[in-house]
DNA sequence: GCGAAACGATTACATCTGTAATCACGAACT
DNA sequence: AGTTCGTGATTACAGATGTAATCGTTTCGC
């Protein structure tokens, strides 16, 4: 899968919230603190589509946008990426990391021993 | 913090491995499958110097270059980018998605919980 | 029918990144 | 002493990215 930039992202997640859309409804739903025009929005939709991340069916004269690929097949690569990239390809280093700067909360452990222990066979 | 990119990034795992290293041992040590002139090394190291995640003392007529910043720090920024980007700031629904993609091994599942059952008061 | 609005397509442009050549200068070799 | 070499600094350049203006049509209100 290519990748994409950030606010390229910020319209997927659009997408990922409500398809089909056309590029003038995404461009309402985008993030306001971006403060697009929709001749940026356009720009992004065209090269979304480019990159295969998006595909697009004919409505009359305009183009209904829809997501190429799952929001879930996405952060699959992009956590993966991290993981190798920074952690050797272990998720164990990157637990532990985030338990040592404290980013998870008694609530938190909670939640992830629930979930591992549905793992265990 | 700056962000890096990969090749910077590239650049501070050697000093994160050894440091001060002067230019050419940086390029000595870089990963051979970038096949690095010397001076693509020089424009990196210089650009971490602007960014300030280098810092250089002279030695002689050269300069020897070491980390400003821990790479345990780096770690921690770019973990925490990618929490708050894609999983809401919640490390949870990160380590679900990593365990429903089967990047979870029993062992990896066993250590987890063991360094979670560690940091329970 | 005609001007304005709506669209997609094309083009523009600054910044960042990866890769590198070139420049300037002092040191070392011969 | 003159030439080469190591070193940092400056400049170059292509591709990706973020942001946007402009162009060419088509359609819609009037």
């Amino acid at each position: 899968m290519e990748r994409i930039g950030e606010a390229e992202f910020a319209v997927m997640e659009v997408l990922w919230d409500a398809a089909p859309l056309t590029a003038a409804e995404v461009a309402e739903r985008a993030p306001v603190d971006r403060r697009w025009s929709m001749a940026t929005v356009k720009t992004m939709l065209g090269r979304l589509l480019v990159k295969g991340v998006l595909t697009h069916e004919e409505d009359g004269r305009r183009y209904l946008y829809r997501p190429a690929v799952s929001r879930d097949d996405y952060l699959a690569q992009e956590s993966e990426r991290l993981v190798d990239r920074l952690f050797g390809g272990r998720v164990t280093p990157l637990v532990a990391h985030l338990a040592q700067r404290d980013r998870l909360s008694p609530r938190d452990i909670a939640e992830i021993e629930a979930l591992l222990k549905a793992l265990k066979p």
